[in-house]
DNA sequence: CTGAAAGCGCTTACAG
DNA sequence: CTGAAAGCGCTTACAG
């Protein structure tokens, strides 16, 4: 990791002259700070934040104390803390990729020791190929597989197979799938398992593309009805695709699971308390909190050249309740 | 702000003795330890986090980068990015009172310039107790005026006392609250809204006692019609529990909005494709993001002799539409 | 415009 | 067990 002195020595000047260099631009020559800029660039330099906090007395940084914003947070906050870490959070200030690897430099910068990365492959994998030698160990949570970096998620290809083949058990033979965005450049895993479901039992999978939303979820399911109007189950990407559906075909006329079944994926809170309660898989949050933590801490501990450990997956689990019918099952507690 | 300098020259021993009495307490005399301890008390002594991870060589932090937990997040974010700052997020591993103020205090541990506490009035209050002062400018978001604290949040009670009013426009003569949680310190603003627009119509407030989730707002549905079964409009305290309250009216066999209208709060993403669709209150996340940097901003600019500035309120908005009928209003986008 | 020096608040060998 | 000293990586007056 380049220090300041290194990009002094290189560039043939002062440590001061290098600090002018970033905080004062025209308080250097020209020459010199391009020699400057040169040398950080050769270097890979990055400013240690803790000491320019230490030094200048302030720290740039705002709290922001915000309770209720996932599960997640707070299972890998209570892990971190079992192994002696707090967590920082910074959030991306836009959605998009730029500002997502942004945030995530923002935090190497301020000398974390191992970053968690929650993020669709295609992002994680532009934060991977910005890395410097000096990154801290990172581990994906909920990306797929193919990332290419340390990971664990749920297993997502076995849980659309999963709940596919329930869909398919209750003899549903046209079950289309929402939505898989046009640009997906990530395999989910969910459709995947999907197709592997509907391919074993001789069936033509029918995928819808699409946002990933409630809005699209609500969109395909009445493309889909008005398209393929002998389709009866609907295997959603997600619990918001799925609600998204159940609007789509209340508004299309169709009964839910009378004429068509829906299902979902992650069990959100949210999901049983639809009408009809949503059948869909659940994610076990603390038990990916709990291993990806984990195996931050292996890489963090083992070095570089710890042993490249294969992606960790977890299993998620149907859980069935209204929106497709079939025998009992899960409702919303006291209903019955 | 007190440092271990400070310390060190009041228990009358010299730095490194203090920094082994907090980090190796066994390397030290019991008698130099219990007046190192009793002079860091006496002066409110907390080590400076950037300090020492600079020396040690490392952060005990992980950083967490989770881009999908609500937008207010990534509005202040956005916000005080413009303002030239980062903001770090430390979510409070469990949820209780304490933990919340242990991840505060984390938080200013680490330095930063300002705070911004999401998070009910006994919650603020009880971190706002525990200030000591060299404890960052913080301003609460959400809370209740009540808190003692620069504050911006929507204004809860008028927008109780809109929506309220609009039921009561529709013609509503029965109209009950849900839920209020017993142990409530806070006065959220939202019932008293209700409470006002029924008192001056010359009615009686009905308002139902239970948690403010999901589950609660479906109970309390149930228990209201089932103890009540002439009120024929139900205001509930936020979304959840007004899909609750949707959940539980379906079970308990009544149409809604054709039986009993219910109108929920917040305004959140699942709102308009709930069947029927919520009528609610919007809340303008950005404005209050915005307006709550801005006054940490100056909180942070004016130090402790700034004039204190009253409690920000920012109007939330009417939404309608299908769940308590009404004319027309917004539906889904599409729907007709 | 540039460099040498002191300092930010803490920790960690190194002597005693 | 304790203290003096050096150092973490940077910045900022202070001289030149």
């Amino acid at each position: 990791v380049a220090t300041i002195y290194d990009v002094a020595e290189r560039a043939q000047v002062s440590i001061a002259t290098v600090s002018r260099a970033f905080r004062r631009p025209d308080c250097v020559s020209e020459d010199v700070r391009e020699r400057v800029r040169q040398a950080a660039d050769d270097l890979g330099y990055r400013p240690n934040r803790l000491a320019r906090a230490l030094a200048e007395g302030r720290t740039n940084a705002l709290g922001l104390l915000l309770p209720f914003y996932g599960l997640l947070a707070e299972h890998v906050a209570r892990c971190a803390l079992e192994l002696g870490y707090e967590v920082v959070i910074t959030p991306p200030p836009e959605s998009t990729v730029e500002s997502y690897v942004e945030a995530a430099i923002a935090l190497e910068d301020r000398q974390i020791e191992g970053l968690l990365l929650c993020g669709d492959a295609e992002t994680v994998r532009e934060y991977a190929a910005s890395r410097r030698n000096g990154s801290p160990p990172l581990v994906a949570i909920g990306s797929s597989p193919e990332v290419g970096v340390p990971l664990v998620t749920v297993d997502e290809e076995a849980g659309g197979y999963e709940i596919a083949r329930y869909v398919l058990s209750l003899g549903h033979r046209e079950v289309a799938f929402l939505c898989l965005a046009q640009d997906e450049v990530r395999p989910t895993g969910r459709e995947h398992g999907y197709v592997r479901a509907m391919t074993e039992a001789g069936l033509e999978p029918l995928i819808h593309q699409g946002p990933a939303t409630l809005e699209g979820g609500r969109n395909g399911a009445r493309e889909i009805i008005a398209r393929a109007p002998t389709v009866t189950a609907l295997v959603s990407f997600n619990d918001a695709v799925a609600m998204g559906a159940l609007r789509g075909l209340f508004d299309s006329g169709r009964h839910v699971p009378g004429d068509v079944a829906v299902v979902g994926f992650d069990n959100t809170p949210q999901s049983r308390y639809c009408i009809p309660a949503l059948t869909t898989m659940d994610l076990p949050v603390a038990e990916v909190a709990e291993r990806a933590v984990g195996l931050l801490r292996r890489q963090i501990d083992g070095g570089a050249e710890g042993p490249a450990e294969g992606p960790i997956l977890v299993d998620p689990h149907l859980v069935r309740r209204e929106s497709c019918g079939g025998a009992g099952g899960e409702v919303a507690p006291g209903t019955g």
